[in-house]
DNA sequence: CATCAAAATACAATCGATTGTATTTTAATA
DNA sequence: TATTAAAATACAATCGATTGTATTTTGATG
């Protein structure tokens, strides 16, 4: 009836023997006779013991734990990402913790020093948007603290990463739109502190440039990516002295809020205008016209960057190895940028 | 260079002074002079301190950590409750773990001896649909670790809750299908051993009741309310020899599921059927007819559920009080159930 | 039955921080 | 300067489990 937690030291003391061979016995270890273990065990069950991981922990300076750190879960990427990498780790006998910075810099800051706080064996970031000054990453490193970016990197040198090619898949969408017959190609580009944005505007740029297609400054607008931005984005395009017939997105939130602003002002997707999008999210597929999007498994990449980081918590040796892993992505062509050929 | 990490003792004999005052100091204790915190938090400082929460943990026996059990991360309900947990716990200087069940018994009583191991302060608790026995929430009990149901609850006496009135909310959802001229009106409802489903159900029949609608046994479907379950519902529905006009859904999954359904068959949505679903999921809003939906605030939800176990937790007295809070829904008429009416 | 290695168990230090109590230092007062 | 209360700091036990080493027990062998 009273409050206090049963631990082996009590159990010992009930089956008079010592504590010790109660945690070598709970821990099978082959030191403690069979009929012993059997005798702790069933104590132990019968007053309802459950080991204090925090001592445990704190003994072993081990707690078989990864903090992931990702902008928001809400999001399907990171879900899919977290699902893979909950399997993974679960797989390994890691448990997860599972913040989300909301992509508010001081808040990935303050994740990070609880995570350390409490010892977690290695980290899986994928930073937020604001994220400028890595200081508190390098704060993990001098901890031993291993950790992997998964998508959202930042371009410090000697750190793993599990990434796409953000340039190709950028490339590959705004190809898509040049061949759809699109001339005159707008940009919805995130912030550019991030490297995943400022690659696929690359990669826009790039395939512009392919095609001899002049690269306009105007047709480039730099958002927070949130639905919100998407209509005010498409106001100030749909106001240029020409017409804008194809727009490639850097995320697919961006991308269905110019679809809805477009569609509320009686625009035809994709004739008047056709849309690529980036990250293939569970809505993409069911707004009407459907959305051709870049599709990026998040499962996948979770599984890769937690093998990644396990490898590297189990490697004990001092120099760590340092590895980008990138993934591939695919087009999926769907109605937004669906215009029967007329040729 | 060394891999140790820095402990209050190392600061201490660095300084020449004791790590309980070390202790005090970085914890700005007044028993510890100005002059002698500004050289330990320099020092402190200097050498990268930080606290390891495991030892602290243990020593107070406290971790000002809760736990979160969800289902699935990915359903917008339950990431706006854990949007409103994480605020509601953030600001009382709380921690939040976050776990899914993924709608596994096991994992989820696997998740609560984790979170035991770990000694988290309190727990939220949105139920899986397998769960039908309830010993591991009785294990909490008996440890004395206060828990608070949200959304899926289960009927254990003694127990606190943040539910919403599910029987009104179906009851509102069908009658609306009714003044909406539907007059042979479906169900698509979740696993029985859950009180969310079973309340939906009976506000359904009540709904029928008061306006002398016979109830047909063969119009209620039980399924895990996947979007494939919605398909193969459907189905079932149109597979009857007479016709269904109307359709209640337990979830917006499963109505998305009918929706897709339907109009690849070419059923004209709502005109030969109504359709009605249940937490007013992202998509909803953004699927072709517009979903009429139950909206549930899992925001407020989150925030209330966790002021209760806040509540809980530093309530000392030995006796519990429990309470069940309901929070209020309301209906959102879209395009799925907008029927001209022809008198 | 003595011997001895192997098996089983006990002892005690340890992880790092906290905290009640004891001791020393400080500074104010007579 | 002696006295003393208050302020500051030191000491040591503690949280609960782990683990290297020491000791005891067991049982097989000559």
């Amino acid at each position: 009836m009273d409050n206090k937690e049963v631990t082996i030291h009590d159990i010992a003391e009930i089956l008079g023997i010592n504590s010790s061979t109660v945690s070598r016995a709970l821990n099978n270890s082959p030191r403690v006779a069979q009929k012993t273990k059997d005798k702790i065990l069933k104590k132990a069950n019968e007053l309802g013991y459950q080991r204090n991981d925090l001592a445990s922990n704190l003994r072993k300076s081990k707690t078989f734990t990864l903090g992931v750190i990702v902008p928001r879960i809400s999001r399907h990427f990171f879900s899919s990402a977290i699902a893979g990498i909950e399997e993974t780790a679960f797989k390994q006998g890691y448990n997860v913790i599972i913040c989300q910075s909301l992509e508010n810099l001081e808040r990935e800051q303050s994740i990070i020093n609880t995570l350390v706080a409490n010892r977690v064996d290695g980290v899986l970031i994928s930073i937020s948007m604001e994220t400028e000054n890595y200081n508190h990453f390098k704060g993990l490193e001098q901890r031993n603290i291993p950790f992997v970016f998964f998508d959202r990197h930042c371009n410090i040198s000697n750190t793993s990463r599990v990434v796409i090619d953000d340039f190709a898949a950028a490339f590959t969408a705004t190809e898509h739109l040049i061949q759809k017959k699109s001339t005159e190609i707008a940009h919805f580009s995130g912030p550019q502190n991030l490297e995943i944005y400022k690659n696929r505007f690359k990669g826009y740029k790039a395939a512009l440039e392919k095609y001899n297609i002049p690269f306009k400054e105007e047709l480039v607008i730099t958002s927070s990516l949130m639905e919100a931005d998407g209509i005010e984005n498409t106001k100030k395009i749909l106001s240029l002295p020409y017409k804008v017939d194809g727009l490639f997105c850097a995320n697919d939130v961006v991308a269905i809020g110019a679809i809805k602003y477009l569609k509320k002002i009686g625009k035809k997707i994709p004739e008047e205008i056709a849309i690529v999008g980036f990250s293939n999210e569970t809505i993409s597929s069911v707004i009407e016209p459907s959305l051709t999007t870049i599709n990026q498994s998040g499962f996948k990449i979770g599984q890769i960057a937690t093998n990644l980081l396990l490898k590297k918590i189990s490697n004990d040796d001092k120099k760590q190895i340092h590895e980008t892993i990138i993934v591939k992505t695919n087009l999926i062509e769907r109605k937004s940028s669906l215009r029967i050929d007329k040729d």
